[in-house]
DNA sequence: ACTTAACCGAGACGGTACGTCTGGTCTTTCG
DNA sequence: CGAAAGACCAGACGTACCGTCTCGGTTAAGT
C-alpha cells in the first residue's frame, strides 16, 4: 500500500479542482458587489473565472449555493480590535475598518444582499451571519471603556453601534461621498459626546 | 361603454386614459420596491396593471422612463415641517415621517435604487432629487433651534442629519427590525446630546 | 384597415403564420428524411426554415408533435388507381407509383421511420396509418383480376403486395440500387405467374 | 491460451482484456440493434458493459471504430447451405434462416445500419459485405436446381432472390408482424411458381 | 518476490446542443 | 385612434451528454 500524504487520508474530491475552486468564489464575490444577488449569472461567473459554465454548475449546482459559498469563504477574517485607551481613538479605528469593510467587495456584496436581494433565506442567513460577527467585536470597546470609567454604566451602546454603522453607511451608500478621515472624527466625536450625560442647559 | 359587462364579473381595471396611467405608475412604484429596478419588467408591470404589456411599452418605451416616471409621480408629498420649539421633539417627529417615508413603497422603491440598483443614471438622477428633498427641510429644524439659542451656531449639523438618517436606515434595512418609538427617542437623544459642547470629564 | 375580408373566413389565428406553418413542415419532412426521427433536432428545422427556434416551439411543443404533423400534412396525395384491364399492367404502374413514393422526402421520411425510430408510438401510429392507405388502394386492382377471371379467387393478395412492396425496398434501400423500368417489370412477371397455378412438371 | 509469444516485445493489445473485448463488442452489437447507429453512444456501452467509458474509449478512440469492429466480430456465421434435392425445400430452410438472421440482434444491426444510418461510409462497407456473404450463399441452392432441371437456365434468379429477402424484410420490419412458417411457405410457393413458364390461359 | 508497465476506475473538465423562459418589437384586429 | 392579442425575434439560462484528460489503484507479465 502506498499510503501517500498522511496528512490527507482521503481527499477523493478537488484534487484538481481546489485552486477551480478559490477562483471562482473570488470571482462570484466581486460579482455579487456589482450586480447583486437577482443581476448575479452563473454562466458570467464562469466566464469570468476562465472556466465553462458546466464546470461551474458541477459544483454549485444553483446560485444560491454559489452565492453562499462564495460569502461563507470569505467569513473569518476579523479586523484586530484597536485597544488605545481612548474610547474616542478606538471608536475612529473601529470605523475605519468598518469602512474598509464597506468599501470592499466582500463588504459590498454582504451589503447589498442584506439591503436588496434578501429574499432568499439562505443567502439572507450566512450575511446576517456575517454581520453580527462585524458587530460582536466592537461591543468590546464600549466594555472596556466602562470599565475604565470613560463611560456611564448604562450608556446606550447598541444604539452607538448603530448610529455609527448607520452613519457611514448613509454617507457611502446613500449619499455617495466619501468617507473621509474627517467626517470619521467628527462622527465619532458626535457619538461620544452624545453617549456622555445631557448638557447642562 | 361596457360598464355592466354581466359576462365578466371581474371588470377588467380601467380601460382608458388616465386612470390607466395612474394605476400603471403605481403598480410600477410598488414593483420597485418588491423586485427593485433590475428585477422589475415591464411585462410584470403591465400584467399587475391589468392591461397588455403593448399598452405599457407605447407610452413608455423603456423600463427606466418607466420607472423615473413612476417616481416622479410620487414626487412633492413633503411632510410639513414640524415646528414645537423643542429641538428635541422636532427631530422626534421628523424621525416619525422618515421612518413613515422608508416604510411606504414609495420609499423603499427609492431606497432600493440608491442602494442596489444605482447604475441608471437616469434613474439615479431622480431618486437623488428625492433625497435631496427630503434632507432640505429638516435643515430648518436645526436652524431655528440655533435661533433659539437651543443649539450652537456651529454645530455639525449634516453630520447630525446623516446620523439620524442612517441609524433608522440601519435599523430598518439591515438589522431588519421594527424602528419602534423608544428607539426614535433613543436615537435622538444621542444626537441632541451630541450635537452639544463636549461632556466635562 | 377595416376591410372584414370576407375572402378569409376562416380562424382568427395564423393570419401571420399560415405560410410559416407550410414551410416548416416542409423542413421538417425533410430532415426527418435525411437524419431520421432522432437525427432531427427542432431547432435545425427552425433554422433551415428562417425562423426562431422559440417560433417553433410555440406551435409544436415536442419535436414528436412536430414530426405528427408533418407526416399529417403530407398525408392524402393518393395515386389514382390505374386501370388498365390487364393485371400485369395495373401492378406494373402501381410499381412505378410505389417507387416513386419510396424515392420522394416524404417516402424516405415515412420508410426510415417505420424502419428505425418506430419506438415512440405517436409517430409510429401516423407512419402505419400512411402504409396502410398506401396499401388499401392496391388490393383493388387484384379483386378486379379476380372479377375479370384473370386470378383465381383464393389467389394469396396478401402475400403478392407484401412481395413486390417488400422487393422494391430491397432493391432500392437494402441493394441501394436504382429500381429500374426493367427491374419492375421482372418483378411484376414473377409476381404475375406466381399467383397463377402451379406449372406442370 | 493464445501463443503467449514471449519475443513479441510489445503486445499492446488484450493482455488482460480479451474477455473484456468480447463483451463489449457484444453489447455493442445489442445497443446496435437497439437503437441504430446515430443512437448508439459509447458511454452507454461501457456501462451496459460494466466498465468505464474511459477503457471503452482507449480501444476504440471513436464510435465508427467501435461499431465496426462489432460488425467484423460477428462475421463468418454463415450458416450451412441445405440440399434437400427440392428448390421448395431448400428455399424454405434458406428463407428460415434469413428470417433468423433478421431477428437476432447481429441481423437488426446490420439492417438498421443499412436501412437507417447508412451515412457513415466506414460501417457502411462493412454492412454491405455482410450483406454480400448473405447473399452469395442462396445462388447456389438455384443453381443445383437448375443443375437437376427443375428450374429454368435463364431463370430470373437475382430477381427471386431479392424476391425472398424482400418480402421477409417488409414483413418484419414494415408490418412487424411475424414471420411464420406458413409465411414463408406461400412465400416460397409463390417464388417457385413465378420462376416456371407463363401459366396456359 | 519484486519491479514494471499496461490496464482499469473515477471523475473533473471543455464543449456542443437542446429546450425553456422572458423581454421587447411588430403586425393585425377590435371597439 | 387606442387597446388587445399574440406572432415573432433575440438572447440567456440551466441541463444533458459526449469525448478528453489526469489522476490513483490494480492486475498481469518478466527479471
Amino acid at each position: 500500500m502506498t499510503r501517500s500524504a498522511p496528512s490527507s487520508p482521503k481527499d477523493p474530491v478537488k484534487r484538481r479542482g481546489a485552486p477551480v475552486v478559490e477562483r471562482v468564489l473570488e470571482v462570484a464575490l466581486e460579482a455579487l458587489a456589482e450586480r447583486g444577488f437577482q443581476g448575479l449569472s452563473v454562466p458570467e461567473v464562469a466566464e469570468r473565472a476562465g472556466l465553462n459554465k458546466t464546470s461551474v454548475y458541477r459544483r454549485w449546482p444553483t446560485k444560491e449555493a454559489l452565492v453562499a459559498a462564495a460569502l461563507e469563504s470569505a467569513l473569518g477574517h476579523a479586523a484586530p480590535l484597536p485597544d488605545t485607551g481612548s474610547l474616542y481613538e478606538d471608536l475612529v479605528v473601529f470605523a475605519h475598518t468598518a469602512v474598509a469593510f464597506v468599501t470592499a467587495p466582500l463588504g459590498r456584496a454582504v451589503m447589498r444582499t442584506l439591503l436588496a436581494d434578501a429574499d432568499n433565506p439562505e443567502v439572507r442567513a450566512i450575511a446576517d451571519e456575517m454581520l453580527a460577527a462585524q458587530r460582536s467585536g466592537p461591543r468590546v470597546i464600549f466594555r472596556r471603556a466602562q470599565e475604565r470609567g470613560e463611560l456611564d454604566a448604562n450608556a446606550d451602546v447598541t444604539m452607538a453601534l448603530t448610529v455609527v454603522a448607520g452613519a457611514i453607511l448613509h454617507r457611502s451608500l446613500i449619499e455617495q461621498k466619501s468617507v473621509s478621515k474627517d467626517f470619521i472624527q467628527r462622527l465619532v466625536s458626535l457619538v461620544v459626546r452624545g453617549l456622555g450625560p445631557a448638557p447642562k442647559p
